[in-house]
DNA sequence: GAATAAAGTTGACGAAGCGTCACTTGTTTG
DNA sequence: CAAACAAGTGACGCTTCGTCAACTTTATTC
């Protein structure tokens, strides 16, 4: 019999039960922290959604909370693939930042809902980390985003560290808001977070 | 013998030891929590601190969670009793934004230099909770402290909440940036604010 | 100020969850 | 096919938790 390499797909029957496991427990995780919280959750609680043993969990991970960033991290990868499309269509300076705003509010909407079908009560589980390397990762991206976009559009950031910071602030904290409102809607949110950022406070008020 | 009635000072023995445990309790926690991580720490942990025992810790707090909380509500509110100066100084909004981000800027520094200096490698301690009832007080008081410059000075914000949160968001994502350098510069850090927040990018770049 | 009531403290105890490890089961290798 | 290896299993010992009946201290009553 042939076997054609899958790409992605584990060889050996080892290594395929061992990336099945891995998936399982992160599925039942997933479910469990939506279902109670993620306090409330224990070891054994994730494992009993699965058909194996409790020792087994620790094989894979040492404890709920590094399930837990497995998960987060799954999320972050995911942002980052749409920033990713962002980066390579934009050609503006506006233009990327609009985009980037939007992709988050978006994926944010997105995750939110399927948070929320999932029946959660308690939503701790959104709140993301700060300090995961996947975050870091999606910060130096941005910041190298914004460089390159500017380098582009022939103008000088003053500091980009700093305007990197203060656009992933904007869009946590507004995108916390809009998850509030009803409907949520992204466009205006989007449309706010880009307007601040690019022009300030000043062309956002109107003399009365 | 003569009682003065001294303001503030509980009256009863039963109610000044009641005052006195529950202090105790707080401080021992902010140095386990210093010295080991809050993770690491246990309840057993924070009473030994005390001259208490472990059962009595129950009758102040239900939970280690329960303590930080109110440590971090001990900051909050030393943060807001600092930007009712603000408030009641700042005669522009330009000046209003400026020295509430300042305010901000320097509390930081502040709690951050004992958080070091307690030797705690623990940096999660700062990583403040966003949904605390103290944290929405402070939320309310910044919109409403905009609304009411913004109209002194015959403006028509548009998006009070937006506007606050994004505000909000720049405060938390580049004080924590500023933290990470040396030395820690609250100024520069204020400026780039203020000048994001009022003007936008565009007034922090210029053409190559 | 003695007796009584109320409030608060104490530490031992059972319950719950944790992480480990000697053993079993299943897979790969030669 | 047998030996070697990797992974799974669940009972076990340990830590921490929150409670509570007994006790001590403070307040109130007459």
């Amino acid at each position: 019999m042939v076997s054609l390499t899958q790409p992605g797909a584990a060889r050996g029957k080892r290594a395929k039960t061992k990336a099945a496991n891995r998936e399982a427990i992160l599925v039942a995780a997933r479910q469990v922290f939506a279902r109670i919280g993620f306090d409330a959750t224990t070891v054994r609680d994730i494992i009993r959604e699965t058909d194996l043993a409790s020792g087994t969990f620790y094989n894979y991970f040492r404890s709920k909370e590094e399930v837990f960033e497995a998960l987060a991290d799954q999320s972050a990868r995911r942002f980052r693939d749409r920033l990713q499309d962002v980066r390579e269509k934009a050609t503006s300076f506006e233009e990327y930042i609009s985009a980037a705003f939007r992709t988050y509010f978006s994926f944010l909407e997105t995750e939110n809902a399927e948070a929320i079908q999932g029946g959660a009560p308690h939503t701790g589980l959104i709140g993301v980390r700060v300090d995961t390397p996947e975050m870091h990762a999606i910060f130096v991206e941005i910041r190298t985003d914004l460089e390159k976009v500017a380098r582009t559009a022939e103008i000088s950031l003053g500091d980009s560290e700093y305007l990197t910071a203060a656009a992933i602030g904007i869009a946590r904290e507004v995108g916390d808001h809009m998850l509030q409102r009803r409907p949520v809607d992204v466009d205006s949110a989007t449309q706010f977070a880009t307007r601040l950022m690019l022009d300030g406070a000043k062309a956002l008020w109107e003399r009365t």
